[in-house]
DNA sequence: ATCGGTACCTGCACGC
DNA sequence: TGCGTGCAGGTACCGA
């Protein structure tokens, strides 16, 4: 898409752009042409330039939220919130639940600057000094993305059984051995994950509509009532932070 | 400064 | 069949 120029954009859910004006976000948008995608965690920021000299002079910010998708062109549906039609194509929002977002600004977006670190680029020493002294529980911080940007529900459980840490264990107690083994299996994960194209549960599909398929390889999310596929003691689910959290007892301390 | 709880939406699976 | 309940990839905001 880069390169593209932005024709006009039909905005039809004030929701999604929490509050903004649409029509005035549509002016803002329409000739803009598209300099640079990026994606900061779970953001993706769309750098707008009025021509293709001119340094960014717009940035159209994009959260999911968790039932959110960006697909090129397709018809859109009952859940289609916002139509960028392109020079070359068209980009649609489509999102059901209205959790994701959609949102310009002039400068660079402050809660982008806010984020923690990529978790595949902290080097492990930062990522240890980062628990220290932390009173909440592991799963609490890693769902944080001011600790580190792109970890959500299923990616912190799914590290955190590889990591044999229990959901509730206070992240200051994780220390040395544990600390890099639970590094060590975000890591993990992650690469895993996004090799196998992300995880569809129920939603989620890549720009041009493919499943992933790493909900195949989930081995406690969702899991509850089943065997541990390590040690075969019954899969729990606790809520921490209102959020459901699968663990194994047997395998997973605090 | 940090933490936990709540609000915001729609859709689906389940039990009755 | 229809209804109520609980649950779902997330974040922002509030008060303690």
């Amino acid at each position: 898409m880069v390169g593209r120029r932005i024709l006009s954009a039909e905005l039809r859910c004030p929701r999604v752009l929490r509050g903004a004006d649409p029509d005035e976000m549509s002016r803002q948008l329409a000739g803009r042409r598209i300099a640079e995608i990026r994606r900061y965690g779970k953001f993706i920021v769309v750098s707008l330039s009025r021509d293709r000299r001119s340094a960014s002079d717009g940035y159209l910010t994009i959260h999911l939220g968790m039932t959110g998708r960006l697909l090129l062109g397709g018809a859109p549906g009952k859940h289609t919130h916002a139509i960028l039609t392109l020079d070359r194509g068209a980009l649609l929002y489509d999102d059901s639940r209205q959790f994701g977002r959609i949102q310009f600004s002039t400068e660079f977006p402050a809660r982008i600057a806010r984020l923690g670190p990529e978790p595949l680029e902290i080097p492990f020493e930062d990522f240890a000094a980062g628990l220290k002294g932390r009173k909440t529980r592991i799963k609490a911080l890693l769902l944080n993305q001011d600790f580190l940007r792109g970890i959500g529900n299923i990616y912190a459980d799914e590290s955190l059984f590889r990591a044999g840490i229990h959901p509730m264990a206070i992240a200051g107690r994780i220390r040395g051995d544990r600390a890099r083994r639970l590094y060590e299996a975000i890591g993990q994960v992650l690469r895993e994950a996004i090799a196998a194209g992300g995880s569809s549960i129920s939603d989620y599909v890549d720009a041009e509509g493919r499943k992933g398929f790493f909900q195949f390889n989930h081995r406690i999310y969702q899991h509850t009532g089943q065997p541990c596929v390590t040690c075969g003691t019954i899969v729990r689910r606790v809520l921490v932070a209102q959020r459901s959290s699968h663990f194994c007892p047997t395998c997973q301390k605090r």
